[in-house]
DNA sequence: CTGAACAAACCGACCGGTCGGGCGGGTGGA
DNA sequence: TCCACCCGCCCGACCGGTCGGTTTGTTCAG
């Protein structure tokens, strides 16, 4: 008898375990660190195999990183659109979307470190894959406002710049939430964010109802001077 | 006598120009290649020195970036306080200091890559660096958002939370048009990102005017795709 | 002649990627 | 059933290059 845990695995299914035993490695090690401030070497010590192993099952470290970037975007993406799927009306989906995005954050900080923050740390990679990153949230976003702007819930407005407004709003107050080391519960901004960010596009404010809390002031950590 | 560019200089007098080269040199490399792909050897190539002559003027790589950072933060925050000092009625001071951070960088570019962008190549160092900047500004726009709040010209709402998210979106339209090769002027984002932002804290249609332009469609530059 | 202001060679650490080799399990032939 | 061979998978030493910072020597103004 082989051993239960991992002794009865045929080749294959021991390269793809491998496999993503580096990608998960790679993952934490670089939404840690930053990609550039981790070593190879690193990845290979938090897999538990050698930096040989991994130029086996991957031709480069650039390449572990975008693939990273890329299933990681797929993910938020997907869990996105299948809560936006869920509502019918256009700002009811655009509160899905931001809804999701926050309490999925809260749930798995490590994801939002790296698709909002890795930015410290990658050099030329990262600027194409998070200028790509961006753009594809951003159209998103847009895809919605536009929406709203068809149905007449909303007024006319420039929905290509007020979706690169809303993004910068929601990737900022996601960064901070992750720089301060006493962070409080992300998904306490969704309030406040939600209601400036349908005042902005000119939601009516019977739609966005009443004052958001009882202004309670700092929902949200405060920063260290 | 001597030679009338550079030769009658007193030794200070050398010292200080040739401080202040280095940190022209710096400033545009890091701007252009970030930090952590600009060797210091470049920077003194760039000055036309050596690196024993930079570590005679500075102590360290990190040194310079920092000291890069706050004078030019300082530049701009002055400007802006400065424009602001001008408005007496609290929205007009908003716009006033919105205005002045689009038109500054739209005049110069690697101004707005250093403070906004230079973000891809620093590793902790930009990290605290960068987190102090995205503070200063956003208590910057704060104490305006308070401001109006006390007049009683816009609602009470989440200061600290609005004027994150109104950083966040000025953040990410500059970075994009950083990052848009073909970039668009930086002004015309003026017009629409004044009226989300207006609106997003509850400033009457009224005051915020008429449809900002015709709305001509792209006035921000294409992605590609 | 003395010390500020450099220049240039140098050092040591780091790091991405390569390469020759080893091991173990699946496989085919007898 | 058994054994020899092969190949996928992996290891770790090593290479080449880069880069921040240091050291040593030189120049020149005062």
């Amino acid at each position: 008898m082989s051993r239960p845990e991992q002794g009865s695995q045929t080749q294959s299914e021991r390269s793809r375990t491998r496999r993503e035993q580096i990608l998960d490695a790679a993952f934490h090690a670089f939404a840690t660190r930053g990609y550039r401030d981790t070593a190879v070497d690193d990845i290979a010590g938090a897999a538990e195999t050698s930096k040989g192993g991994i130029y086996f099952h991957f031709p480069t470290k650039e390449a572990i990183f975008r693939e990273l970037m890329r299933t990681t975007a797929d993910k938020l993406v997907g869990r996105v659109e299948r809560a936006v799927a869920l509502e019918t009306e256009p700002i009811g989906r655009a509160e899905a979307a931001l809804h999701t995005v926050l309490t999925t954050f809260a749930g798995h900080r490590t994801m939002a470190r790296l698709l909002f923050l890795d930015a410290i740390g990658a050099g030329r990679v990262f600027q194409a894959e998070t200028n790509a990153l961006h753009e594809r949230f951003s159209r998103l976003i847009q895809g919605y406002l536009d929406e709203a702007v068809g149905a007449g819930v909303i007024p006319p407005i420039d929905t290509r710049l007020t979706s690169i407004a809303w993004f910068g709003a929601l990737d900022e107050v996601v960064a901070r939430w992750l720089l301060a080391e006493n962070a409080g519960r992300l998904e306490d901004a969704y309030p406040p964010l939600r209601a400036v960010l349908l005042r902005s596009v000119g939601v009516p404010e019977s739609r966005i109802g009443p004052a958001p809390l009882p202004p309670t002031d700092r929902e949200f950590p405060e920063a260290p001077r």
